[in-house]
DNA sequence: GGTGATCCTGCAAAGGTTTGCAATGAAGTA
DNA sequence: TACTTCATTGCAAACCTTTGCAGGATCACC
């Protein structure tokens, strides 16, 4: 007792009288399909009853019920979009993105936070199944062969995951990981680290191929260290492991890791990056504002969530679930296309990364490390996609 | 072109096939009552039969369609939480804790984003109200009349609001304000500005009222500037406003805005907390990240979202909504108990505050600056509340 | 005045489920 | 054997809408 405290509790009758079609119907005097076309098919009713209508459903304050309309069109206007993490700052532009995109489709969106739960995200979507029309997949830890048979309940399209048969939306991060390996190789560094995530994660595998893959052809060692909590303090735990394996830069799986991990290392003494340089993925908002300012691999996620709404949408349209038929085959092949659309990234310099122990003396190589240079790797182009590339 | 590409784009045979509750029966040669029974009522039916009707849905992959249930029992088990903007570091702990609670209790939870927009906030309470059953509205934007009109759609419960007849969660800002004022002066500061949020906020109003009259008991002089976007962009707007105004320290509305001003004031040479202390509210994780390590107000998130969930559950279950009487009289006077709870609020004292114009030259009165302090106002009293405290 | 066309409205089925009531049969009791 | 009780199941109404179809009215036109 003590930190909270009521400060009032009365009780009082809460109006709670669900006012249905049928009470608009009898107070304005006529049958309920002409109220339900009052509001869903206003030009086929006479203008005077429509107000008169209308002024009733105005006074009785109703609502169309959309869990009944839906139930009937099989359309609810209403999206889901299931994300592994909510409190990493990578998804929120995703959600914006996706919010809006929906909107100018008269389209509403459902968060729903899985913490990095597997069985939650099934349960998920199973409870979204029939209270929207798609759902978006971002980030998923389940099973591919799970996703496959939940998209028999519910369209789907999966963000930042590769699997077959279904639309999905994804990150270029293998050549992110590319560009920024070789950034470092360029900055003289031969030991590297590679700060992996999730076990489960399409984007880990990804990094660690394309990694991998440049390591070896820069003549570089790449460690594989994981897999971790992709958060700030699953970063700030791999620091004592970073500092053993002698690396002198290391790619982590996020922006959050590599800032916890920068504040690992701070708290060990070794600093960056001076001794040790730290490229991240995401380039999330707060990696300009963290010291020293993050070198990252910047992911188009505004465009990745309009393209998935819109390949959701796109995919919607062509089959109207309520296809009122004769009740004996209820629309058997339905065609769906699914098209898979990769996104470009760019890598990011900042302040986290500098020369390491193969620097060339002379004029080092590559971008010298300024106070404060912000400028990013391709100076042209801009991070943003169009997202309307998905193929018919 | 170029930044995003078609990897894949084919076309099958979705297997949309909406299996109902009909199809199980058909297939296991009982009536749909009986399979219904299976799933909401097993108790009611023979054994053999049970793991009949459950062997024949799993084949045929069926699941209850709970938007259909949900028209007759009148309960989703979801919860609605409306949020003002989801890229504020400052909600997601209170939806993971949301979340978790109302998991505890068999619900689920969508999130909706309203860009601080209050036409969206309406438009979503409309979209949710019958999908879900309550909505917890958090720091909304709109007003308090519109906020009542509203809950007469759907149980409601605000966070961070007051309004009368209305269960509400509120977090003392009040205090918390007063705290951090009492702070500044006491470290000899006696022109302090108040660094302002949305207008329609209520936190905004307490805090600027508490602030005032803090400011005025230990004579300090208080500048009210604002309204800002609270984001660290709206922060970093006001810099230059707060290096005219002559102050040597400032409240903002939330930690964002802190962290953009002590941006914004780095980039115009101004030293923090040398020149200038800051303080902020919320004690998001990022506060801790950043340096200077920011002193602020830390509210009790967690807790808010906890007790939010059970004052809505709780208010919930008393009202059955789908009464099933002789059609006549719909459950007229439903009996709904509104609690006010009050969570209180911590000042955490970091490195963004120093001494002022005015301290004692000798022996600083209040915390003496070390380079990372970290310790509470309060050192043995956590910020967590226990969120039990909802009254009868 | 008859013939269509047009406009508006009502009727009733449908969507997928839950649930009070009644019917059935079996088991238990007197 | 007759009567009760209980467990199990079926029947049908209900939840709130939408929508194809048909009926009625109005109007124009020949």
């Amino acid at each position: 007792m003590g930190h909270t405290h009521v400060i009032a509790a009365t009780s009082d009758e809460g109006s709670a009288v669900p006012v249905t079609i049928r009470d608009v119907a009898r107070a304005s005097g006529v049958h309920i399909s002409t109220v339900s076309r009052t509001f869903s098919a206003p030009h086929l009713v006479n203008p005077d009853t429509r107000v008169r209508v209308l002024a009733c459903a105005e006074d009785l304050g109703y609502r169309p019920n959309r869990a009944a309309r839906a139930l009937i069109t099989g359309r609810t206007h209403n999206i889901g979009l299931i994300i592994a993490d909510i409190a990493n700052p990578f998804f929120p532009p995703l959600i914006k993105a996706a919010e809006s995109q929906a909107r100018h489709r008269d389209y509403h969106v459902f968060v729903a936070d899985t913490n990095e739960d597997p069985t939650a995200e099934e349960e998920l979507v199973h409870a979204l199944a029939k209270q929207v029309d798609g759902v978006l997949l971002c980030s998923p830890r389940m099973s591919n062969s799970l996703i496959e048979q939940l998209s028999r309940e519910v369209p789907l399209v999966v963000v930042n995951r590769q699997v077959t048969g279904l639309p999905c939306v994804l990150m270029d991060v293998g050549q992110g990981a590319r560009s920024a390996v070789e950034h470092l190789i360029g900055l003289g560094h031969r030991g590297i680290a590679l700060l992996g995530g999730p076990r489960s994660s399409w984007t880990n595998r990804e990094m660690r191929r394309a990694a991998g893959t440049a390591a070896r052809a820069g003549g570089a060692e790449l460690t594989v260290l994981g897999p971790n909590a992709p958060t700030v303090s699953g970063g700030a735990a791999a620091a004592e492991q970073v500092r053993r394996s002698g690396v002198s830069a290391v790619l982590a799986y996020n922006d959050l890791m590599a800032i916890g991990l920068i504040e690992g290392l701070d708290a060990l003494g070794v600093r960056v990056p001076q001794e040790v340089s730290v490229v991240g993925v995401d380039d999330i908002t707060l990696s300009r504002l963290t010291r020293p300012k993050l070198t990252t691999v910047a992911t188009p996620t505004g465009a990745a969530g309009r393209t998935a709404v819109d390949m959701l949408l796109q995919q919607d349209i062509e089959s109207p679930r309520g296809a009122r038929g004769t009740g004996a085959g209820t629309a058997l092949g339905v065609r769906r296309t699914t098209a898979q659309v990769m996104l470009q990234t760019d890598l990011v310099i900042r302040d986290s990364t500098g020369p390491g122990p193969h620097a060339r003396p002379a004029r080092p190589l590559a971008a010298p490390q300024g106070p404060d240079p912000h400028r990013p790797a391709v100076p042209g182009i801009p991070t943003t996609a169009t997202g309307d590339a998905v193929a018919s």
